[in-house]
DNA sequence: CATGAATGAGCCTTCATTCAT
DNA sequence: CATGAATGAAGGCTCATTCAT
């Protein structure tokens, strides 16, 4: 068998193959439960999709869980990076970055991850470890948005009695899009974002 | 013998037994719902909170969708009945009936139908009659807040540029309350009712 | 309630009562049975042809079997009587005799208890004490026959080598008519009557 | 460990196992169908045959049905097969073949496939899939005796008013069999086959 | 008599998970 | 690594039967 692998193959190499499978299937999985929901999903199908058999998965992942929670890990995290970055460009006023923010979680969740959005809305019927991860991520994900809203805060540009309670509610109306929107056309998106955002800032801005 | 059964209560009284049967069962079934979600609920633990068998509820239900589908529809028959009354109050203006409708959902699904909002959020993974029924559900509902912010805006108390959107973000985010909200004392929950209803009112409100 | 049952109603009366609807449920059931099968056929579905619940069939038969052993019973001896009366016209050859027997037989198996006479297949999975009934009644039902054809034998007008073997030919014949024949005209009936029953009739007549 | 999974065996050994496998299921399905019937065969007797689970069965058939259908599906065609065969060999007059096909399908359905036969009345209380395809199995079984006759017939040997019923008649005789044979020595079977063939033969002889 | 209610036993089906090859 | 096979546990649904009213 030694003969088999030629020694200039490194042990990278082999790494660096599990980990492109491992991304494969999480982007399979992603996809599954996109369109079916949490209960609908089964390993057969995402196996499938992977020209894979069901018992493959488990070399990669321990369970179902395992898997799905490492799926929304990835998602999560991407999501989360994307909007970091958003926030980091410190140009404009707090208003434009939050707006900015906002678009860009929006194009995420509706556009790249197509209703993956509903995933974060913690449903009761999900695994424990599933949703104490999830939150985690909505955690990070609120930390990001609160930068920004406290710096408008402070330049006097935000007016908001409660800061966490402004934020979960645009996190509600935020996550809720994708369950209401079907675009016509591409230019759809765009405006969907921008109409939408407008009016979310108006959490944050104050009463005339 | 003929002292033990009255003429008079003969067809009601079994009909009158039936519908309040009815009534616990779809009780016991919004519970169970509310703590475990759709998929997690199983008709066996919804009959043992009844002292009943499974099989017992196929009297009164065909199946277990027919079963939800029923529940749903009584809960949210009777929180868009709470809520067309509120809104048929027409003192106040705009905004203070706004208030009060946002006031009175949240403590619909906060309080009386915990976390049962969730079930409206339309999940991926329900079967499809169970959504359309949802779906219909909170068109009746859309209608009720519709109508308070038309007139708003006709008396120019409100300022939105798409109202269709302004609804919808307002629908996420209370709908949203019950999975964050976790009150510590009585006096936790008008509170939030509170702020969370002004910080909305802002969604309507002219920006400055 | 000694006033509500008047002195004059002898107890023939209910008697009577109680025998017309146990016919009207037998009646019910050998319907549901012709069109369901036995298993296909639930309790239900009698009780509800007959304006009934199903616990009331329990007034008149212990059990599911047997009501269905009765339904069988009487409709087996219903056919038995009409054929033992057409065997005792004793006019005409001993083949006229058959044929006649034979066309009854079609008659009532086709015609006024369409399909029934599967139920005098034996299926296998029917309950052992329905097949044992069943068998009875066949054998009354072979012994009609027999004699018949023990006419024809001894006058020398039939030549069969085993008569009991002969006899279960046209027995599998005969019942295996309703299965495949869908009348278009009422003139096809005594078609195919007479058409089968001359052709069954060579069973008995002596090889050339 | 090269040497015991040698490449050349690779897909062919697992196909073959599966093969097997199936056929074994299909061989345990007919059994329990012989002897219980369709409505009282449970996959767990079955499975318990084979000492498997019934879980198990489902990765070779999708359901009971499927299942059942592929089982009269096999028995059908071997049958048919066998009785393709045996009118084939050309050899004797019409009747000499007419009765080795008697004979043939006698064996069949009474020796190797113990009161299969019944599985081909089509009872009334099957599902309609399974119905249709057994129709289609004896749509094939009649146009081999079919052929058969109609030598009879061309060479003056049969004589019959109407093709059709006769075969029919032939059928309902034929597969009525099992339901009453039931041997004593293993010599009955041949003396039953040649007594019942010589006695049906006689439905296509001419009238003396 | 009649019935609504209740039930226990049974069946088919699904699916995540394990294991030998 | 990959896979076909096997399974245990669970869930929804049906139905004949019993019983109190």
């Amino acid at each position: 068998m030694a003969a088999e692998q030629p020694v200039g193959e490194a042990p990278g190499r082999v790494a660096r193959r599990r980990r492109r499978r491992i991304s494969d299937i999480l982007t399979a999985t992603a996809e599954v439960l996109a369109e079916r929901g949490y209960h609908e999903t089964n390993l057969d199908e995402i196996a499938q999709r992977l020209d894979l058999t069901k018992a493959s998965l488990y070399h990669y992942f321990a369970s179902k869980e395992e898997l799905v929670t490492a799926c929304l890990g990835r998602v999560g995290t991407l999501v989360n990076q994307r909007l970091a970055e958003a926030a980091r460009d410190g140009t404009g006023t707090a208003g434009d970055r939050l707006v900015a923010l906002i678009e860009a979680q929006l194009d995420c969740i509706v556009r790249e991850h197509p209703q993956l959005a509903r995933l974060f809305l913690q449903p009761l019927d999900w695994p424990e470890p599933i949703r104490l991860h999830s939150k985690a991520l909505r955690l990070q994900h609120d930390e990001i948005f609160r930068s920004v809203i406290q710096d408008g805060i402070t330049t006097g540009e935000f007016t908001v009695e409660d800061e966490g309670i402004a934020l979960l509610c645009l996190h509600g109306a935020v996550n809720y899009v994708p369950v209401w929107f079907r675009p016509n056309h591409q230019k759809d998106y765009e405006q969907m974002y921008t109409t939408v955002a407008e009016h979310l800032l108006r959490l944050f801005r104050a009463a005339p």
